[in-house]
RNA sequence: GCACCCGUAGCUCAGCUGGAUAGAGCGCUGCCCUCCGAAGGCAGAGGCCAGAGGUUCGAAUCCUCUCGGGUGCACCA
């Protein structure tokens, strides 16, 4: 038994891992008799609610899947299986249906001790351990220190935040990391946009911002701050004099910024790692001698870019290159540039290393403008890391591009004047639980619109509006209960029916909603799930307008009012979990 | 020209890593408020999953090609 095995056990078992479980136990009896062949492979067994209800409440194919290991057909291998699962005494019907699916309908009790277990595990109903405490690095935003957050940042933002919480959830380690970088050009020009900001602020008439500077407004509180810190000393100084400690001061103002910009959408890094210091600590070095010793890098010379009109300036340098076609990419890409300097990629991937290092698992979150970039760091990673003697997986999920609209009408902004919408204005006019979960209702890798006027409505075709109003409907609820001096007990939970249990089906379904989520690092699932969850708590709640023997609270029935709020309770509890997963807020009124 | 992403109902999108008769919201049609929150509910119409081949017991899902849309294509980050 592993270390993984003995650590599940000490979580309270969900039912559908006890039953996924039930039918492995069958499996390995007809495994140890005969039936099946030693050393058969389960890998493709699934257990699985089928998509039709009315086919019961689980669903297997294994008798399709190892039929032929079996050497039999799998409607007759079926037939063995069922007649073990029957023995069972909460499954109470195993039959064969189609190809060869065995459908299990399971019993009343068993579903109605899956609400005890909700209450049980309470904000841990849900969580796994499945990641068996790898360690993973989430690497997400990494916006250039250069000014505010703005709109495009924000899809990135808030998909890795939710990742990185999926997969601490379902059971790994989980570092959450910035790559600030503060040692290109950018920075430079940062400083000496800040350098003019603070003439400015010295009382210096420095008219329009020259082309090629940030004009921004956020750089004026940063120039006051420096000619109050510094004086007068760069005033009329030559560059080489300041530019060090500009860089350094207006980096790290912009740094403030962007934190404070992410804690406005509860986003909290566990670490920034600065170019500028890898770069001090010789990192690109290091990673150029090992490629160079493997022939993976060399001097070569770029041909000129194919297809379209070479830029005027093209000319013909040899630079070293990493030779990314071994691994797919269309040419080698240059690690340094001809001034010397490391390039953004000679950079990132010794940065990679660097972060390979501490930990099991890496992921990247970019933006699609990077696309064109992934294949090369996946190659170097993948080169790198085999130099390592461990091949660390590697994911970079591409996060699409969002369009502003208003109305139905596409919002212009223009990064040029400085003039676009940024991320602390977008909350400030939506909220931060309306921006998280907007983002996370299509799937990362599809362009997605965000309407301003859309997504604050509240109505049911606004998926936030529709969860948050069935928690606050069910805290309601439990508050009309109190004070009719009812209170929820999940000691009758035999009197919860048909209807009842229809929404523990739904809720039960939240644990492995969470590891195929984690599996597929795609955290959208969460909040799709929670959609249907708050679809089928609304359905039985309205219930309760035609059949006033439906509602949660009813009149002289002690017992069942005190399941059905218990029942409430525990919908309450899986809508807050999943809604913790994607960092937005259960409230309790609307 | 090359690479990556996308193509599912009139519209906006899901589809649980290959499962059964492809789902939801909006819009459309018809019902339902002296009723625990109508900020809603119920029912109905609406589909050649862009197209063509292939892989297998089985494909919206995997492979190849074609057609459409988006993005990116020297040393920028």
């Amino acid at each position: 038994m592993s270390d993984n095995t003995q650590k599940s056990a000490s979580f309270a078992r969900t039912l559908h891992a006890a039953f996924a479980a039930k039918v492995k136990a069958v499996l390995a009896e007809l495994e140890a008799d005969g039936t099946l062949p030693a050393g058969t492979q389960f890998g493709n067994v699934a257990v699985e609610p089928p998509r039709d209800p009315d086919h019961g409440d689980l669903a297997t194919n294994a008798a399709m899947v190892l039929a032929k290991q079996a050497k039999t057909n799998p409607r007759e291998l079926a037939g063995k299986i069922t007649a073990k699962l029957i023995a069972d005494a909460d499954i109470l019907s195993a039959d064969i249906a189609g190809p060869g699916f065995i459908n299990m309908r399971l019993s009343d009790a068993a579903w109605q001790a899956e609400l005890a277990t909700i209450a049980a595990l309470g904000s841990d109903y849900g969580r796994s351990s499945m990641g068996g405490d790898a360690i993973v690095n989430v690497e997400y935003v990494s916006a250039n220190p250069t000014g505010p957050m703005h709109m495009g940042h924000c899809r990135g933002a808030v998909v890795g935040d939710a990742l990185a919480a999926l997969l601490e959830y379902a059971g790994h380690q989980v570092v959450r990391e910035y790559y600030v970088n503060d040692a290109g050009g950018q920075v430079d020009v940062l400083a000496r946009s800040a350098h003019l900001r603070y003439q400015e602020a010295l009382g210096a008439d420095i008219g329009a911002i020259p082309e090629g500077l940030y004009p921004g407004d956020y750089l004026v509180p940063v120039g006051k701050a420096l000619a109050a810190k510094l004086g007068d000393q760069f005033q009329n100084a030559p560059e080489s004099e300041w530019l060090d400690t500009f860089r350094t001061e207006s980096v790290a103002a912009m740094m403030d910024m962007i934190k404070s910009d992410l804690a406005l959408l509860g986003i909290h890094h566990d670490l920034f790692s600065s170019e500028a210091a890898l770069q001090a600590a010789g990192k690109p070095e290091a990673a150029e001698a090992w490629l160079r010793q493997h022939d993976l890098v060399y001097d070569g010379v770029l041909e000129a870019p194919k297809g379209k009109a070479p830029p005027e300036d093209w000319e013909p340098v040899e630079l070293p290159l990493f030779r990314s076609t071994k691994f797919g990419d269309d040419q080698d890409r240059p690690i340094k540039k001809s001034d010397g300097k490391w390039t953004y990629f000679g950079a990132d991937l010794a940065y990679h290393m660097q972060k390979a290092e501490k930990a099991d698992a890496l992921i990247d979150v970019w933006g699609a403008d990077h696309a064109g970039t992934v294949k090369r760091i996946k190659a170097a990673v993948a080169a790198l890391a085999e130099g390592e003697g461990k091949s660390i997986p590697f994911d970079v999920k591409l996060v699409q591009m969002v369009a502003l609209m208003r109305d139905g009408e596409p919002l212009k902004m223009s990064k040029r004047s400085g003039n676009f919408i940024t991320l602390a204005e977008m909350v400030e006019e939506v909220g931060k639980d309306v921006v998280r979960f907007t983002m996370l209702t299509r799937k990362p890798e599809a362009q997605m619109e965000f309407d301003f006027a859309k997504v604050v409505e509240a109505s049911k075709d606004n998926p936030v509006f529709y969860v948050q109003y069935a928690h606050a409907r069910i805290h309601s609820t439990l508050r009309k209960g109190a004070n009719e001096g009812f209170s929820p007990s999940g000691k009758h939970n035999d009197l919860l029916g048909a209807e009842e249990l229809e929404l523990v089906k739904h809720a039960a379904q939240f644990p492995r909603i969470v590891e195929s989520a984690a599996a597929a690092r795609e955290p959208h699932r969460i909040a799709f799930y929670l959609y249907d969850l708050a679809g089928a708590f609304h359905t039985y709640y309205n219930l309760g307008n035609d059949k006033p023997e439906k509602r949660f609270i009813v009149a002289q029935q002690n017992d069942l009012t005190a399941a059905r709020l218990f029942l409430a309770s525990q919908i309450g509890q899986v809508i807050q979990n999943g809604l913790a997963l994607l960092g937005v807020e259960a409230v309790e009124e609307m």
